[in-house]
DNA sequence: CATGAATGAGAGTTCATTCAT
DNA sequence: GATGAATGAACTCTCATTCAT
């Protein structure tokens, strides 16, 4: 019972989460769920309520792909210099500058600011705390081995993830290129790699 | 007649704004507006035929309020100096990231999430753009005058506002504090401020 | 005043009678009168008060055009032959057979339906009639002078009415040629000319 | 589950004829059929899109009704002489003249008008000719067997279904008596019967 | 008289949610 | 558990009709 139950109930994140990166989040309703999983109306409402419930397991199973993916890296990467961590840690943020269509993040970002109007909480912020506390201590590391030199390595990931969200937000409203991404990343690096002026 | 019309126009343009404001931009319906202004059902039909008419007007309206306050402004500091315009600017920026409730900006963010999966287009980019153009003037011109150091205004001016809009976003979906935003503000400024460390 | 009121009056009804040429009786709204008069909302009720009113308004004036048509013809042909008179006759059945799109037949079929569905009077049962009497006294004048050979003219005229209303209604839903509204009006003829078998 | 819903779908043609026969077509609205057929206002929607796809369903399944009763009636009349089957054909085209406010008449013309005025197929043509070649069959038979006189049984089919139509819609906007139909129909009958004048 | 802005009733349509099978 | 037909609330939009100017 179970075991079939997570299978259905995967089958419908994955679908779903197709439709939320199509659509965003206000405008997917109950009924895109049920065509796009194929599962029948009443039994949408076995495993969820709404679409909300039916979005933050979406991000949950996400977000625990990322943790996963997060883990393999670290593991591969435990010997490695700040320097290798470091651009590690923007050719993620950089993907993710530049996922696009395919990605969620319009839909959490329009999650976000509902639940901001609310008062709820969406986990946004822990995300965007957690990715800057890792850059930090990337900085940090990177200061004491010498490869980079910053006095204040928290005020420069701070800096640094305002400007990437920036760029996320400019992606999917504006546009941006890769080149531009690139060239915003490098200009960002002079902040604590030696200069060479 | 046509007087008289403007001043209705108005009128509903002004309730609208207040409810884009509470509400963001998808979940408003034109019974939304209708009984926030007060006016008929049928009523509204004979100014706007949509939400997004009603929407884009309230923009349109309050970037032209923006214009003139633009205006005054540079009036005002015709003879000022770089340093002193940078002030203004930021000021303004700061004041839009901490606007919170009272502001279109997130309804705007979700038209241009909209706009951008469908292809048309917001108006996002080119108030992104102008920005990021009078910011690099600024710069360029106390470059000039000695009052700033910066041999790469485009790079800084294009850096800063991708930091702010960074702000902006997070403001409206995790929240940030006045203090934070002056203290990156500040950050930034050691970018082309003489710096004595 | 009385003048001005009848030029209005008269714009009002060569307009709807347009409107209702294209659009038949049920489909057309008082707004399709206003836009297509030109005149004010509130104008239009100044003279009618329903689209009712404005099409027996516009049927009326179309009678009168008709009767006095009729008239100036029958003043021209006050010494025709009866074949003559039966031309004349036949060519007019004919050309509202034909008439198709710019004609109100539909919209006074339309107006019959509904005027029966509720008890009310169309005048199309005196329309019918006339037209059957007026068939009826040619035949008959036409048998007195040898012309047309035909014992029951009442009887010759009512199955031939019955045959070119058929044609109307047939040519408003089916369609038909001009050629087979000849052959079928040739062939009734037959009925009473001199059959040369 | 299939027989389930066809019998809905039954239930809401019973109900929906009614209305359309006594509302004619374009008044009918999605509202009317709701109310008429005890059904909610979206359940509707599950079978039917407009009043349109309900009335061309309306239509269809009445056509089969009659398509079965026209094949009942050839196998009992299989051996028929063709006097016979002439009179069955004209004692259906009389009860179909008389029908009144049971039929769906008028509702079809109205529906055939509108059709025509936007160049679509009402299937009225369709029903017209197939009716006519009925009847000359009938009439080229009887010739054949010598039961009736006729040397063109194309153009008295073709007459006789002018004048049948022409009384349907007489009847449903002047009105007709039953006499004055059988009446007409003795008249037409003497166009091929051996006249014995 | 004439205007056209304003009203509100009502039709059309969609969707979250329930429930008998 | 699973299904999908059925419900009804809510929204969009149109029009006949009124009324202040």
């Amino acid at each position: 019972m179970s075991e079939r139950a997570d299978v259905k109930r995967q089958l419908i994140l994955d679908k779903a989460a197709e439709v939320f990166a199509s659509k965003g989040y206000r405008s997917v309703t109950m009924k895109d769920i049920v065509e796009a999983s194929g599962i029948s109306r009443g039994g949408l409402y076995l495993y969820y309520e709404s679409t909300e419930q039916v979005f933050l397991d979406v991000v949950k199973s996400m977000d625990e792909a990322e943790e996963q993916n997060g883990k393999n890296m670290s593991e591969s990467l435990k010997n490695a210099g700040s320097a290798e961590l470091l651009l590690w840690f923007l050719k993620e943020q950089k993907k993710e500058i530049l996922k696009g269509k395919n990605s969620l993040s319009v839909a959490m970002y329009e999650y976000a600011f509902e639940c901001k109007l609310n008062g709820k909480n969406s986990g946004a912020k822990h995300r965007f705390e957690t990715a800057t506390q890792v850059l930090e201590k990337i900085l940090e590391r990177g200061n004491e081995t010498g490869e980079f030199v910053c006095d204040d390595a928290k005020a420069i990931a701070s800096n640094m993830m305002y400007a990437i969200e920036g760029m996320k937000v400019i992606a999917r409203t504006v546009g941006i290129s890769e080149k531009k991404v690139d060239k915003e990343l490098v200009y960002m690096m002079r902040q604590f790699m030696g200069v060479e002026e």
